[in-house]
DNA sequence: CAGCATAAAGACAGAATGTCTATATTTCAA
DNA sequence: TTGAAATATAGACATTCTGTCTTTATGCTG
């Protein structure tokens, strides 16, 4: 047996920051933002991780447009939340909880971080504390 | 090319989960922790894997005792460490602190997983604020 | 229509992983 | 002491993943 298809492989990931960082680019651009040379190979090997993240819903593509143009689907902070709850499922039986405990407890914070961080809850107090809005 | 290793793979972590939760075993005890049936082929797949987990230091084997009996060295909470890290590392330029803020915007906290979370915070107020004890 | 850029499809090599087979080693009872 | 049983070790292997390249098809532009 195999182990199950990572989410999005490092290659792929390579692309999409270059989304994220870039804006909406054809193959091309992405291409030149992810080599420095552009090759014929290059760009087919972009293609390819473009149509890989896109079967994966991670880009949209706009086949209006020629060439093609992309845009990133998904965000850094969804893929945060994804590789979070991955290993939340094979370390915690998929609760998120002691993650953030472990965060809380091992990483040295500093003063400042624990005030942004109690801050921070302060503002989910008010409105993530009402049901509605 | 390839991704790079999985510092620990599905099936070893398997073992080391049974380790975890049953403590310190022999291959055989091992082996029907994890499979019901005990064949040959099965102890000699957790044998493999506790060579391999072995190799990676994640657990200890005691040569002197007959059969050799393995005990993790390495904890649930150190792993979750290093998948944080790893996920820190590909999406936050290695900064854990965007996780940290992620788990608490993200996850639908309870008035008392806040709570919780602001007892955490007390506590390391306490002792982690000075810089020695 | 010719020629080029782009897209799509497929092929590949190298590596990871879980599993199994074969061999060596150790223990212990007869 | 010897030989069988249990254990350990080494190696083989199928399958899958992943990054890359090649080949073929398609659409645009002059």
């Amino acid at each position: 047996m195999a182990r199950k298809p990572q989410d999005v492989t490092d290659a792929e990931l390579a692309v999409l920051q270059a989304l994220w960082d870039g804006g909406t680019a054809s193959a091309r651009e992405l291409t030149l933002r992810l080599y420095r040379r552009l090759t014929e190979s290059n760009l087919a090997t972009v293609q390819k991780l473009l149509k890989r993240l896109e079967d994966k819903d991670c880009i949209s593509r706009n086949r209006e447009a020629w060439p093609h143009v992309f845009t990133a689907a998904v965000g850094r902070e969804e893929l945060i939340g994804r590789r979070l709850q991955t290993t939340a499922d094979a370390l915690c039986e998929g609760a998120l909880s002691p993650l953030l405990t472990h965060l809380v407890k091992t990483r040295r914070l500093s003063p400042q971080d624990r005030q942004a961080l109690r801050d921070l809850l302060d503002e989910l107090e008010d409105e993530g504390g009402r049901k509605d809005s």
